[in-house]
DNA sequence: CATGGTCTCTGACTTTAGTCAGATATCGGT
DNA sequence: ACCGATATCTGACTAAAGTCAGAGACCATG
C-alpha cells in the first residue's frame, strides 16, 4: 500500500478500534470532560495549570470542577501563597475513582493484547512503540532561543544536575569551559523544553551543552539538534566543527561517531573532557534537519 | 516499558495526536456526524445499511440526511424494489465535497509523514501496517456455522469464483469431491464473513474449503481457521488429519507446510488436487487458536 | 383486502460541550 | 489605600449529539 494510503487506513482503523473501546471502557456514567479532569488531577493540582494542559475554557473547567466537587471526588481550596489560584485535591473517593479509571485503562490495553498469541503481542507492542516514537518526534520543535531564557535555563539546570550525577568527579559549572556566545538551540515537546545544544562562536565553532531529557530519549532529538547546530555553523561559513565529551556519556559518543565525527587529540583544556572530536563541514550540506 | 503500559501510552498518544488532527483537518463547518455520513455515502447507498454501519439512531440519521439534502450534497429517494428503504445518491456538489474531505484526509496523513526523513517514514508506515494488522486480526471471530447458512454461502461463492479464476482448468463444484458433512467454520470481521474452512467427517478427517477473502489476507486468519479445525478433529478423537490442494494455491501450501503438514501420495481422486498432505495430531494439543 | 411487520420520518426532549461577558476576589507595586 | 493585572466563578447562551415515542407509508402474506 502506498504510504499516504497506509497512514490514512491506520488513522481510520486505530481511531475507530481504540476510540470505540475508550468510550466503552472509560464511561463511568460521567461526562468525558470530567473524566479527563479527574485523570489529570493528582499530577496537576493547580486549576490554572489544568486549564492550560487540557486547553479548556475557564468557565467550563470551573463548572466541571463543581460537578466533581458535588460528587465528593475533589476539593478545591484557595492556594497557600496566592489565594487567587485554587488548588485541587482528590478526596479518598476521588482516589478510588481514579484507580477505577486506571484499572479500566489497563483492561482496555489488555483487551487489545488478549486475542493475540505471544508472538503477536511482542510484535504489536514493538510496533506501537515505534509508531508512538515517530509520531511524537514529529512534533518536537527546535528553535534558537535566548541562552538566558526560560527554556534554556530549564534545560541547563537539568543537564548540569545529570552530569554532576554521572561524571566520576561530579560537575561544577565554574570549573568547566563556558559557553559564552553563539547559538543556543532548545527542543520543545508540546511547549515543554526537552533538550538543548549550543554552538559556541570560535574558529572552528564548537558544539556545547548537548542534552536531551531522559523522557524524550530515543526520539532522534539529539541528532536533530546536532544537525541544526551544524546547519548554523555552515551558514556562518565554518568548514569544520569541534566538540569534546566525557567518557561517561557513551550515548553521546555513539551519536557523534555515527554523525561523522572523528576522534582527535585534545584541542582545549576542558577539565571534564575525555574525548575530542571534529567533523569537516561541506558548505552545500546545510540540509533540512529532519529525523529518523 | 511493560506491555500493558506501552499499549496504554500508545492509546493515549495516538488518540490525542491523530484525534486532534482529525478534528482540525476534517472540520469543514459541518458537524462531524454529517461528515461521517458523507464519507460512507458512495460505498453505501442504503439508509438502513448506513445506520447499521455508523450505529446511529434512525431519527438522528434522518435529520443528518435532511441537513445534507438541504445543502444540496445528497438526494434521498425511495428504493427501486422496496419503496420503504431509501437510497442515497451524492449530487455533483456532494461528490466535490467528498473529494475535499478525501483531500483533507490525505493532508492529515502527509502532515504525519512530513516532519520525518525517508528512513523514519518507511519505519512509521511499516509499524503502522503492523499495528493495524494486529489490531484488526484481534477482532476476527471464528465460529462453527451452518454450512448452508448465509456466512458459509457467501464465503463458498467467493471461494469457488476465485479458484475458477485461478485453477488452470477452472473449477466446477459438480466435478470436485464434496464437503457433505462435518464442521464448517466461518471467520467474520465486524460481522462480515471473510474466510472459511471445513472439516469433512472421514477417517481420518479432511480439511476442505479453506479460503480467506483477499481483503483480509495477512491477518493470520487462515492459520487460525486451520488451528480451529484441527482442534475439532482432536476433540473428535482423530489422530491424523488430511487435505489436498491445487498447485495454483501456493500461499495455502506454504501455510500447510509451516503448520506441520507433510506431503504424501494421493489418497483420493480429487480431480483438482495436485498435492496431498497429512499431519499427525497429538491428543494433548487442542490449543487455543490465537494468532499472530 | 386486512394485518402484522418493516422502514423512515417528525416532534419533543436531554445531555454534553463549549463560548462569552461580566462579577468578584486577590495580588504586586506605588 | 489605590490601581491595574490576574484567577476564578456565575449566568446566559449556542451547537452538536443523541434518545424516544409515535405517525405514516409500504411490504409480504394469508
Amino acid at each position: 500500500m502506498e504510504p499516504v494510503a497506509q497512514v490514512r487506513s491506520f488513522n481510520r482503523t486505530v481511531t475507530e478500534r481504540v476510540g470505540a473501546l475508550m468510550d466503552s471502557y472509560l464511561d463511568l456514567g460521567r461526562p468525558l470532560g470530567a473524566n479527563r479532569v479527574l485523570w489529570e488531577v493528582g499530577a496537576v493540582t493547580d486549576v490554572r495549570e489544568l486549564r492550560a494542559r487540557l486547553d479548556l475554557d475557564s468557565g467550563y473547567l470551573s463548572r466541571l470542577l463543581r460537578t466533581l466537587e458535588a460528587e465528593g471526588l475533589v476539593t478545591v481550596r484557595a492556594g497557600a501563597d496566592d489565594r487567587r489560584r485554587r488548588t485541587i485535591t482528590l478526596t479518598a473517593a476521588g482516589r478510588a475513582e481514579r484507580a477505577r479509571l486506571d484499572e479500566r485503562s489497563d483492561d482496555l490495553a489488555r483487551s487489545l493484547l488478549e486475542p493475540l498469541n505471544e508472538r503477536g503481542r511482542t510484535q504489536l507492542v514493538e510496533a506501537m512503540r515505534t509508531v508512538e516514537r515517530l509520531l511524537t518526534s514529529g512534533i518536537v520543535e527546535l528553535a534558537a532561543e535566548d541562552p538566558a531564557g526560560d527554556g534554556a535555563r530549564a534545560c541547563l539546570q537539568r543537564y548540569f544536575a545529570e552530569i554532576d550525577e554521572r561524571f566520576e568527579a561530579g560537575f561544577s559549572e565554574d570549573v568547566a569551559l563556558p559557553f559564552d556566545s553563539g547559538v543556543f538551540v532548545v527542543a520543545r515537546l508540546r511547549g515543554e523544553p526537552i533538550g538543548c545544544g549550543a554552538l559556541k562562536t570560535a574558529d572552528p565553532p564548537e558544539i556545547k551543552r548537548m542534552w536531551v531529557a531522559p523522557e524524550a530519549r530515543g526520539l532522534g532529538v539529539g541528532r536533530r539538534i546536532l544537525a541544526e547546530l551544524e546547519r548554523h555553523a555552515v551558514l556562518e561559513g565554518a568548514t569544520a566543527i569541534r566538540l569534546e565529551t566525557n567518557r561517561a556519556l557513551t550515548e553521546a559518543q555513539a551519536l557523534y561517531r555515527s554523525s561523522g565525527y572523528v576522534e582527535v587529540e585534545a584541542f582545549n583544556a576542558e577539565p571534564y573532557a575525555d574525548y575530542w572530536f571534529t567533523k569537516t563541514l561541506t558548505p552545500g550540506t546545510a540540509t533540512n534537519p529532519s529525523l529518523p
